[in-house]
DNA sequence: GGGATCATGTAACGAGTTACATGATTTG
DNA sequence: CAAATCATGTAACTCGTTACATGATCCC
């Protein structure tokens, strides 16, 4: 569901677009969010398609198909957003290895959240390049960021509290 | 591989345990981490078993099988804590819906945050009554309860800024 | 005896990943 | 012409969810 529903909002808010370019958005801007390759997206495109949520609106170059979001997409698009009570389900292999730290001695304790650390600081500088403007992901950045930050910080408080052991 | 992880974390840390007990543990105390219901978890153990990371240690009353973690489940699993750089992907419908909200009037917008805030407070409430002991789930749990804290500080932010507007 | 909880499973389906396969066009 | 990128797809597999099914034991 998930998948169609990030599929519609970028065609809803960019404007019609090809399986590839909609690829490209995933990998780009929706990544924080939301993740899915072409393998996924192509197939989804052409059921979203019979379910009559989006259209071919014509056939380009190199057999470039660019799909438009119809009235139906729109509704059904408007519909999650305001009726939809997002799932809390995390599923997060760092918060996995969090919560069996205890089960490693100090030092590699401290290496495990160094290398955490790390990821999330890799993360931050990514999202942080993709600075101030984007209309569409403009709140979803700014939570993925105070995220990372806050994320960050327990990294080191945590890496203080293995130390002082 | 994560969900044997968990399995074989919870295994080492809390010892020997039948799939039933560990499904509980799921829900109770691994539940911000990772999720699995008995439907996924009794199949992976007869797996695990059968890759000789797990053990069935004795049959108890009706059919209660208890399984015990292996020496080549204990090496399996600190090779992940220790080698395995987790994986950033993050698949947030709450996320998701924050990326769309540019899509909706002012008055959807502040009525979708609003209740995604809800979620927040309401998960942030059960993490706190998980209090400060838990050997096991100590950091993930202090990570947990700072992106909640965090999360709702966003939702507050959002609000302010969208109700200016 | 009846309802709650303990305890285990299977089957069908949907979601997501990896590997494979193909061909057009652009750029150096 | 060769390499990069554009552009689409399929197949096999793993992971996760929902629905179904069964029976034992405990407590009222």
């Amino acid at each position: 569901m998930s998948l169609r529903i990030a599929l519609l909002g970028l065609l809803s808010g960019v404007g019609p677009a090809s399986g590839y370019d909609l690829a490209k958005k995933f990998e780009h801007s929706l990544n924080h969010v939301w993740q899915a390759g072409h393998t996924q997206i192509y197939p989804e495109l052409v059921k979203m398609a019979s379910d009559g949520l989006v259209a071919v609106e014509s056939e380009g170059a190199r057999g470039r198909k660019i799909y438009t979001i119809t009235p139906e997409g729109t509704r059904e698009l408007h519909e999650w957003m305001v009726d939809h009570a997002p799932s809390l389900t995390i599923r997060s292999e760092i918060a996995l290895q969090a919560f069996l730290l205890p089960l490693l001695d100090r030092d590699e304790a401290i290496a495990t959240v160094e290398r955490i650390r790390a990821g999330y600081q890799a993360r931050l500088a990514v999202l942080e390049c993709k600075g101030g403007e984007a209309g569409l992901g403009k709140y979803a950045l700014r939570l993925g960021l105070s995220q990372l930050r806050t994320s960050i910080q327990w990294a080191d408080e945590t890496l203080a509290d293995l130390k002082r052991a």
